[in-house]
DNA sequence: GTCTATAATCAGATAGAC
DNA sequence: GTCTATCTGATTATAGAC
């Protein structure tokens, strides 16, 4: 029973975040402003040692390096992004309000300056860190996608052949709003307000074959 | 008329590329491969001299510094993305005909390595270089984005009451499709095969109000 | 213009005192 | 466990020969 089982889902692993020591969470604490401010290579552990009100050596003794304490740190904040999702249980309602409320509170509330600075940060290091990515792939995606594919698996009345498809199409259509708007346009100005990207996305849902 | 008139749309500015040395070109040559790999921090100057087959002082002969090589090669990139959009003029046919070859053509022939690298690479640095973020979405996505409305304005029949918003929807679908399954499961699995995903597109663009 | 060699700085990691 | 001080190697950028 201890073995580790190679081919048992990977979220298992890390549904339970580890517990860390008040001087931990601090260079924790520390840590998260630095690399999702600056990437993994432009960040110093002098300046996490700094932005932390610890001393370097600290922070080696209780991480064993760099690459751990990215590490620890990354997976920390996927994890917590993953059990917010969890704490949803079940997508449960009319169509209409539901779909409405879910593009709503992922647009208002769920994402924020630190969501786009980790969803940056995780695809900027998938070359040097693939296995971050595919935890944040295997936990905080699929799990949005399969509350969405089971609540339209709920409703055959919306006609979808296909719901998980359709469910990527929802999602991804935010999740790429949220890119373009934070990431390729800046604040400045984007010519697409939220509420018409909602408007027309629950049109195309909902009067499917209508 | 020489004047720098900043409220002139950015595209104007980088619609033509600077014609480089057969020397620049190598090294732009060499730069491309290690700053996709690696990013703009985990990139060093040696690496690039010895990628391009010249020696480091070359290339500070002929770009001032590293952030410069950065930008010129990234801006590049983006331009020439940006003029196989143009390349495409203006979008005709049947629409159940021309969304599927739009869709498959994204899929199967404009997406490849190097348009993950790049996009990757782009996101990655945009804090860093946020104005190359700014160029790659007033170029490339505006540019792809506004193919695609003019092509639903011209369909009225189709349905939508804001072109605009569909056609992000459109392609926001396919874009985050492809940072999924490069990025966030890596190759060796994606448990939603291309064709699903444009079917059910398809369907919901097609079928609708219908 | 291009190269080799070097200057000056910075970063990751460690030693040793307390 | 925590800190100050330090070591070692890598990095950006430049000097000077050809």
């Amino acid at each position: 029973m201890a073995e580790c089982n190679s081919s048992a889902p990977a979220i298992a692993q890390f549904a339970t975040m580890p517990q860390y020591t008040p001087k931990q969470e601090a260079i924790l604490r520390g840590a998260v402003r630095v690399f999702l401010q600056s990437g993994y290579a432009g960040t110093s552990m002098d300046r996490v040692a700094a932005e932390a009100g610890v001393s370097k050596q600290t922070i080696y003794s209780h991480f064993q390096d760099k690459e751990g304490l990215f590490t620890a740190l990354m997976e920390r904040m996927t994890i917590r992004r993953f059990q917010t999702f969890l704490g949803m249980e079940r997508l449960q309602g009319e169509p209409a309000l539901l779909l409405r409320q879910f593009a709503e509170g992922f647009l208002n509330h769920i994402v924020d300056d630190e969501y786009v600075a980790l969803l940056r940060l995780i695809i900027a290091e998938s070359v040097r860190f693939p296995e971050l990515a595919k935890l944040y792939g295997r936990t905080v995606i699929q799990t949005g996608r399969q509350l969405m594919t089971e609540f339209f698996q709920q409703h055959p009345e919306l006609g979808f052949t296909d719901a998980e498809a359709v469910a990527h199409i929802f999602i991804g259509s935010l999740v790429s709003y949220v890119l373009a708007q934070e990431i390729f346009y800046g604040k400045e100005g984007f010519p697409l307000e939220r509420d018409r990207l909602v408007e027309s996305l629950l049109a195309l849902l909902l009067e499917h074959g209508g």
